[in-house]
DNA sequence: CTAGCCTTGATC
DNA sequence: GATCAAGGCTAG
């Protein structure tokens, strides 16, 4: 029609309009057309960021990993320019891998929070005199307003290495659209009641009951091994947490916003390690440790206990090349070394590679939890106050899987010292896993409030 | 490859 | 039915 004023030029002509809700985009500067990605940026960003995470793109930068970034100069390092996308908080989650089109995603509610607030804050540049609607609305916000993981990201050059699963999405069976809108992903998780609590002092506390006198575990048994082994938890019941928690998280998402499958596996990682933790607690010799020493000792091991654990379920239920996730079935190992990055493939095959070893060896249940045992009970780890308690408890265990594996395996050429020997394999693989976990945090891949990413925290602080 | 404009479609 | 963030298309 003949109105055909430029959205630009009609608010350059009024300027006494509506306090100018124009940004510019946080990636160059240029304007902005609306909300992409998790933020308001501009037209050619959002293209650039779709670009990059569709064709799985890996730039270089030939220059110091710093270049300009205006729009004159967006386009001379990609490199740059995609870090700086991640950085200031763009999510590859929101680019569809089935490029399915039109429709919401989940962030649809962030983006209407988002204009609250900044609506919010025009309104107290412009106004002193607050009206109570608008401060109520306000305080339901507030709490989760800045809880946006990528706000620690800041500058930092993490290498952007691998980026394996955005691609592979899995759909677990049986996850519909349940009621209960959950208020955010990444806010708090109001139902840790349910769930083991978190590994902060107050949470240690009180189930921390020292035992006084010898219990019965103490004196040497000879059901000692099976009375460790009966307080296992039982895999069925791990199958059955995850997910809920993982239904739990679909149902707040949209169908266009399935989980991928790292985003699963996290969710898997952090209820074993709840599940771990509460093993530890249950157990009559964590239970006489001082609680500062169950706290350092199990965040001195949680990631070796993971991936113990993990092994044990892959000797356990995997087929040949494939790795049992609990949940979404088997994946075979080459599909997911064609996809993932460098690290990660390498973490892959380590594992794969420990598990053929421990199967080789035949890994039973009882040596499973005698080496689970070995790892809590780590007398060298640094501020453990009772060393010398720790250093006993370990050598109990220890002569206890020396003796069954005797028992048990009588013809077998050292069965123990085979099984000793993988362990420090399984720390490296821990440490790897640990550090990858680490840059995917700082990518904004991990999911917040989750035990895994507080036990990363108090590791790297 | 870039970026402006177009088409889609779940949600409001 | 309007909205508006997804994906698609295509000159440059």
């Amino acid at each position: 029609s003949a109105g055909d004023l430029s959205p630009g030029l009609e608010l350059k002509t009024e300027p006494e309009g509506r306090p100018e809700p124009e940004e510019s985009c946080p990636v160059c500067g240029d304007r902005v057309s609306g909300y992409h990605y998790g933020l308001l940026t501009c037209e050619s960003c959002k293209g650039f960021f779709k670009r990059s995470v569709q064709n799985n793109k890996h730039y270089t930068c030939v220059e110091m990993q710093s270049c300009p970034m205006n729009p004159l100069q967006r386009k001379r390092c990609p490199y740059c320019r995609f870090q700086k996308c991640l950085a200031v908080g763009m999510k590859r989650e929101a680019v569809r891998a089935d490029r399915m089109r039109g429709g919401r995603n989940k962030f649809g509610p962030l983006y209407r929070r988002d204009r609250q607030m900044k609506e919010q804050k025009v309104y107290h540049q412009t106004t002193t005199t607050p009206c109570r609607i608008k401060m109520e609305t306000t305080q339901a916000l507030q709490p989760t307003a800045p809880s946006d993981l990528h706000l620690m990201t800041g500058h930092t050059n993490v290498p952007l290495s691998s980026d394996p699963f955005h691609q592979c999405q899995v759909y677990p069976s049986g996850m519909g659209q349940l009621g209960a809108p959950m208020p955010l992903d990444c806010t708090m998780n109001t139902d840790r009641g349910l769930t083991p609590p978190s590994l902060s002092t107050t949470s240690l506390t009180p189930a921390s009951t020292p035992t006084p006198g010898p219990s019965a575990l103490v004196t040497s048994t000879p059901n000692f091994l099976d009375q460790l082994v009966e307080a296992e938890q039982d895999e069925s019941q791990l199958c059955a947490k995850v997910l809920a928690s993982l239904q739990r998280e679909q149902a707040s998402r949209g169908k266009h916003d399935r989980l991928n499958t790292f985003s699963i596996m996290c969710k898997m990682a952090d209820q074993t390690l709840f599940g771990l933790v509460e093993w530890a607690r249950n157990s009559a010799l964590f239970k006489e440790l001082k609680v500062e020493d169950q706290m350092v000792l199990l965040q001195s091991c949680w990631s070796e206990l993971l991936v113990l654990d993990h092994l044990c379920r892959q000797v356990s239920y995997s087929k040949e090349g494939c790795i049992y996730l609990t949940v979404t079935g088997d994946i075979e190992v080459s599909t997911i070394l064609s996809q993932a990055g460098v690290t990660l493939s390498s973490l892959v095959s380590r594992t794969q590679d420990l598990v053929t070893k421990l199967r080789a060896l035949q890994l039973d249940r009882h040596e499973f939890v005698c080496l689970k045992y070995l790892v809590l009970f780590n007398p060298d780890v640094k501020s453990v106050q009772s060393r010398r308690q720790v250093e006993q408890t370990q050598e109990r265990v220890n002569r206890a899987l020396m003796e069954r594996t005797q028992q048990t395996h009588p013809g077998h050429s050292d069965k123990f010292g085979q099984l000793l020997l993988r362990l420090p394999e399984v720390r490296s693989i821990s440490l790897q896993v640990e550090d990858y976990l680490y840059q995917r945090h700082l990518l904004g891949d991990l999911p917040c409030n989750s035990l895994l990413t507080e036990m990363l925290h108090t590791k790297h602080s």
